[in-house]
DNA sequence: GCACTTGACGAGAACGATTATCATTACTAC
DNA sequence: GTAGTAATGATAATCGTTCTCGTCAAGTGC
């Protein structure tokens, strides 16, 4: 009786399965609406986030400053991702080696309670092969 | 006469000076205000972004998505940052490890014209002990 | 110093992504 | 089936940031 399964929430996991790609809860949205599905804008950016929160969707944030979200395929907790500026395709990365270093830089300064992130972005072999 | 020197441009630059943390326009805009600078919201904005175009000043996203500058003591190209969560108090942060092993990650997926962001964020010294 | 050109300023409107409201809907447990 | 309540969605609101455009003043040539 806590996380009900809605019409709603099915759908966006569809959608979110079908295009594996990094998109905007806009962009969700209006792929879902052009599909067919009824559902509020709303409802795209709450249960975005709460999958987010979950773990099972991933967000980062584009140069612009707008969330970009998709489905997590990571095993593990913490990853990064490199992914392509153009379609939004995306590989999951583990760095331990920057993890340590992070620690190590941050320990070497003072500072405690060290958190970090970090997003690669690159042009994928396919939007390459097309020019862009 | 492409860049003018202004009375604001000036007192931005001060201010910058003063205080060395990462602050958002506003809150360079109040402060300043509250020092009695006369001097509009706008114009904070639009020399902050030239500054950190010029590369003089540096702007880095916090969690919440909005944009704080510092005056950047960096004296190459391309740098990262180790900053205070609490105070903004930050160290500049050189990382020749990383930016290999991104190029390398880059590659081995297929991607190209690799770029990428990393923020180190943590409690300063300083901070810490003030119980923050 | 003085007039001129035009970059820069700033008050306020506009923008746009995201969040809050709150009446209504529809899962779920029993 | 029904009650209880999590979830939805149309809409308004929030808020950081950008745009407008009339006004101002820094730099320039004399
Ligand atoms: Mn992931
Ligand atoms: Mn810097
Ligand atoms: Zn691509
Ligand atoms: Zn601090």
């Amino acid at each position: 009786m806590t996380v009900r399964t809605t019409r709603q929430r099915t759908a966006i996991l569809d959608a979110l399965t079908e295009a594996d790609e990094f998109r905007s809860a806009q962009q969700w949205h209006e792929a879902m609406s052009r599909g067919g599905d009824r559902i509020g804008l709303a409802t795209v950016y709450r249960n975005l986030q709460s999958m987010a929160e979950a773990g099972a969707v991933d967000a980062v944030r584009d140069e612009d400053g707008e969330v970009l979200y998709r489905l997590c395929h990571a095993t593990g907790e913490h990853h990064h991702h490199l992914r392509c500026r153009h379609c939004g395709a995306a590989v999951e990365i583990e760095g331990p080696a920057v993890e340590s270093w992070a620690a190590k830089i941050g320990a070497e300064n003072g500072f405690t309670n060290i958190d970090h992130t970090m997003e690669l972005t690159g042009t994928c072999s396919a939007c390459a092969a097309k020019g862009l």
